[in-house]
DNA sequence: TTTGTCCTGTGAATTGAATAACAAAAACTA
DNA sequence: TAGTTTTTGTTATTCAATTCACAGGACAAA
């Protein structure tokens, strides 16, 4: 696919896209061949133009009378999201949160695995928790760049995050995934997502009072 | 505050002030007493204009000289977005992350609290997690309805997400946070919030790639 | 007093994303 | 063969959120 029409797609579509092949590995391994844009729409809870539209932009053209040929579909949103070799991902602060979500992606996606931990405390340091090394943050530099590792995610306390997203872009990580509550800040070519538990949850309760 | 102008605030404005809130409290530990905008700003790494204008929509005004009075400021956004008396809530699925949610409320906020979690696992229930008390969930809506819970945190695996949700909205819950990567779908009298945490990073995979 | 600086508050313009609307293709129907 | 149904692909429109641009207040210094 052209580099140009790449950077154009929407972040939103970007996601859509990686639940679109979700859902449709799921079809495949039901059996089924091809799919109409109403019927993934359904799935994701959204709107068939919301997903012809996603597709669109991607370049899929899907057949007239049958939809879109699933395989070739899963294909083709592999070639857009995924990397040529898989990405390698560490986890910083690997207390009950970090475990969990190494625990979570032990063998899950082959080419988006968690290969090491960061941590402070003594104690878990040279352990493995849920099959990922943990290693002491001083040796982050060495242990990045040895293990190639491009993504980090930071689950340490909300305190400890800005300092960590420092050592993080430091190191050479290109993507970072925050689950604390304290925003950081990084420089222009490392790609930032951030996500606080706390906030949905307020959220949450905001709409469900009655005003 | 009048219903009408709540009604009217973005999703997004409802989500930066519980950031703001917190932030603010930091801010107050700390002994400031007023705050300027792009101070604010600066912390959460967004413009100043950002954080006037949502300030704006909520009616306070600041101090031309002296900035925003924190004290004030934490007061209204509480009378915002904070309900009377608290809200309760629940966690369905207290498996790794279930757990990792319950150790990480204790005790954090009163005016939300986890008080109940549903699991299927015998090996679970009646017993306690993070200080959570876990039942069988047949007995959601028994419990749902003595303990006066409102909100459902969905952290089941993600093919028993849609029936775990029917039964939520069955026993009355009105607001939905949903982590696990399959979409469910409510009422239109029930808030759902969901965060797929795979979609995150296949994201941010995504823009770490060289195009 | 006057001038300059540093704020806040807000209407107008812009951007980004979702939705509406519809042409055209394909296959079936009568 | 002519019409009906179903679905894709795309342009135009609407909606939501952010940013721009600037008026105007408060104070300090000259
Ligand atoms: N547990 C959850 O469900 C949850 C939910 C929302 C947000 N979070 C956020 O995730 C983060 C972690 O939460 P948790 O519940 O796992 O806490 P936790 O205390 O269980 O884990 C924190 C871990 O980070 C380590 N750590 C501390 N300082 C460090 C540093 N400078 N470098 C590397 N490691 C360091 C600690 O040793 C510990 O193992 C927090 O910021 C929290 O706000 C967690
Ligand atoms: N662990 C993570 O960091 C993480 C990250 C992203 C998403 N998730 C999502 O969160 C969910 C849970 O993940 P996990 O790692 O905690 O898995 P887990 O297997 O550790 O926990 C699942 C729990 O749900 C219980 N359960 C199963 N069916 C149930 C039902 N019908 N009703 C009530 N409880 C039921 C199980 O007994 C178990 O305790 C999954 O949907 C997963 O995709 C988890």
């Amino acid at each position: 696919m052209d580099q140009d029409i790449i950077k154009k797609i929407p972040h939103k579509t970007i996601e859509r896209l990686s639940q679109y092949r979700r859902a449709l590995l799921i079809c495949l391994s039901q059996g089924k061949t091809h799919i109409f844009s109403h019927e993934v729409a359904e799935i994701q809870h959204i709107t068939a133009v919301q997903v012809r539209r996603d597709l669109m932009l991607i370049g899929y053209s899907g057949n007239l009378r049958r939809g879109y040929n699933i395989k070739d579909l899963i294909a083709l949103i592999g070639t857009i999201i995924d990397s040529q070799d898989g990405q390698r991902v560490a986890v910083f602060g690997m207390g009950n949160f970090g475990r969990a979500i190494s625990a979570y992606f032990e063998g899950r996606r082959e080419r988006l695995s968690i290969v090491a931990g960061f941590d402070v405390n003594p104690q878990k340091i040279g352990t493995s928790i849920a099959g990922v090394p943990v290693y002491h943050i001083d040796r982050a530099c060495e242990i990045i760049s040895k293990e190639k590792i491009k993504i980090g995610i930071i689950t340490v306390p909300g305190n400890q995050a800005v300092e960590t997203a420092k050592i993080m872009v430091d190191c050479g990580i290109k993507g970072i995934l925050n689950y604390s509550p304290s925003p950081v800040k990084v420089p222009e070519d490392v790609f930032l997502e951030e996500y606080d538990m706390i906030t949905s949850l307020e959220k949450v309760a905001f709409y469900v009072k009655e005003h």
